[in-house]
DNA sequence: CCGTATCCCTGACGATACTG
DNA sequence: CAGTATCGTCAGGGATACGG
């Protein structure tokens, strides 16, 4: 890749970070619910109160609003039960669980590394 | 792991995803600019005004806020030459360019499956 | 050239209340 | 139980101006 071209990861000349495609793909899967509710759902499918107890801290809005993207983005299979009370399963598709996997490969590295890092920062923070 | 607990990426107890540490570490390297900060680090050492002309839409201030973020993580060297003009040059550490390896294969994956992305958003649109 | 400082605004997020 | 609706807060980030 020439020097001089823009870090797009489309190839396509004049798009920038902005308005690549990509990025939204990427915003998706790496925000800050995003991730923990896949790699919640790697490892089982799950219900929403299960989803809401599993990953600590996160409101009602949230969790709907993050599994709405990530079933429009075609990585989360919704299967809500007619019945009373209702009972929605979550559940990983096919390209979902390859996302999980890298997120969670991801997160496993920089949970490997937060100590060098956090390290890093004092050293950062002590020098004047 | 056992179903009861939570998904914190730290095997401690009562730690939830707000304070879990190893949060800030991805959220650092999966940031808006940090992702193409690693990216355009991971091919070359860069300046400061090469960085921000290959990233397209990075204002000044973002862009030495993210670098001063990775720096402090460890993850890229900043080395300042005492010359009139002022030069400044960036790389990657050891740790930032297997983060930069990482955050880039997931980019490359987010760029392989845009296509199936957007069109499983249109599906999800298109349906009552 | 390489930043820092300031202002300001959008939109992400949490809290709360309500519905099928 | 599984959401939707509404409101208030506040931090991320752009624009601009200035300093070494």
């Amino acid at each position: 890749m020439p020097v001089s071209k823009q870090v797009t990861f489309t190839e396509q000349p004049n798009v920038n970070a902005a308005t690549c495609p990509s990025r939204s793909v990427l915003e998706h899967i790496t925000s800050r619910w995003g991730v923990l509710v896949l790699a919640a759902l790697l490892e089982d499918g799950r219900r929403f109160s299960e989803l809401r107890r599993i990953i600590g801290g996160v409101s009602e809005k949230m969790l709907a609003q993050t599994l709405q993207t990530l079933e429009r983005d075609g990585f989360v299979h919704r299967e809500a039960h007619p019945v009373i009370p209702p009972r929605v399963d979550y559940s990983l598709t096919e390209v979902g669980e390859q996302a999980a996997r890298l997120v969670s490969g991801l997160a496993r590295w920089s949970e490997a590394h937060v100590t060098g890092v956090l390290a890093a920062r004092e050293a950062y923070d002590n020098r004047t």
